[in-house]
DNA sequence: TCATTAAATTGTT
DNA sequence: AACAATTTAATGA
């Protein structure tokens, strides 16, 4: 039995209108992508794009949430990176006409906008706007993936999370924030690449500092500027002007 | 609306 | 990793 789901806020078109790019577009670039952009839902669980297929769409997440997940021959996985709300992904595949070198799941039922691999490269060559997006955008991304490695590489546990977690709340690469992120710490410890053991005693340490609130089934980030400083600072300690 | 049951998530060893 | 406790969701009176 199909379960009506009457729980969406804005419908799909409307999401994909606010997507940040749009506004770079003239009238009818806008009018072209937002023709030829499929919205499609998926349930938690499904797979988006599979490893290995080539990459026909660049994928928006309108509403819910999606991961990418590196498989190994054995069919050992683990999770890269998470897509929130308002986050587009895939265009490195689309640049390079490559196929997907990882799998994109939903992790939630979600809302996506897919875009077809032409209307990316028309965008690509007649909009200054769009390119300029996809810089900003992928410029994000390596900052945040240079993050993930020099806190994976000289600190602690606790802000290994808080990098994983700050990846989620960017403003540069999702929507801003939705209140509390359905997120189990099962999750979000497969998103760190750390045990969920590890990742539920950081995860308080973080709640204990105020940073972020947890509920069940999910987390609420409540200072993103403080969450951002945990991923630098050490614990307890608070160095003055030490942002080097 | 409330009680019961199942499933998911979290805490503990 | 396995087990126990807790929370939420689903079902039916």
């Amino acid at each position: 039995m199909d379960k009506t789901l009457q729980e969406v806020k804005a419908a799909p078109v409307e999401l994909l209108a606010q997507a940040p790019w749009v506004a770079c577009l003239t009238p009818q670039q806008w009018q072209r992508a937002q023709r030829e952009t499929l919205l499609t839902r998926r349930s938690a669980g499904e797979v988006v794009s599979a490893k290995g297929t080539p990459a026909r769409h660049w994928i928006g997440v309108l509403e819910g949430m999606v991961k990418v997940d590196g498989l190994s021959a054995d069919g050992r996985s683990t999770t890269l990176s998470g897509v929130p709300s308002g986050g587009w992904l895939g265009e490195g595949s689309m640049l390079k006409h490559e196929r997907r070198p990882y799998e994109v799941v939903a992790l939630q039922d979600s809302w996506l906008a897919l875009m077809p691999s032409a209307t990316f490269d028309w965008l690509c060559e007649t909009s200054l706007g769009f390119n300029q997006f996809l810089v900003r955008q992928l410029n994000a991304r390596l900052g945040q993936f240079l993050a993930v490695v020099e806190s994976h590489r000289i600190q602690t546990t606790t802000s290994q999370v808080a990098v994983c977690l700050c990846e989620l709340v960017n403003p540069a690469l999702c929507t801003p924030v939705t209140g509390a992120l359905r997120l189990s710490q099962e999750e979000i410890a497969r998103l760190c690449g750390l045990s969920r053991q590890v990742t539920g005693r950081a995860l308080h340490e973080l709640e204990a500092r105020g940073l972020v609130a947890m509920r069940y089934g999910g987390i609420e980030v409540l200072d993103v500027a403080g969450l951002q400083a945990a991923v630098r600072g050490s614990p307890g300690h608070a160095p003055a002007g030490a942002a080097a």
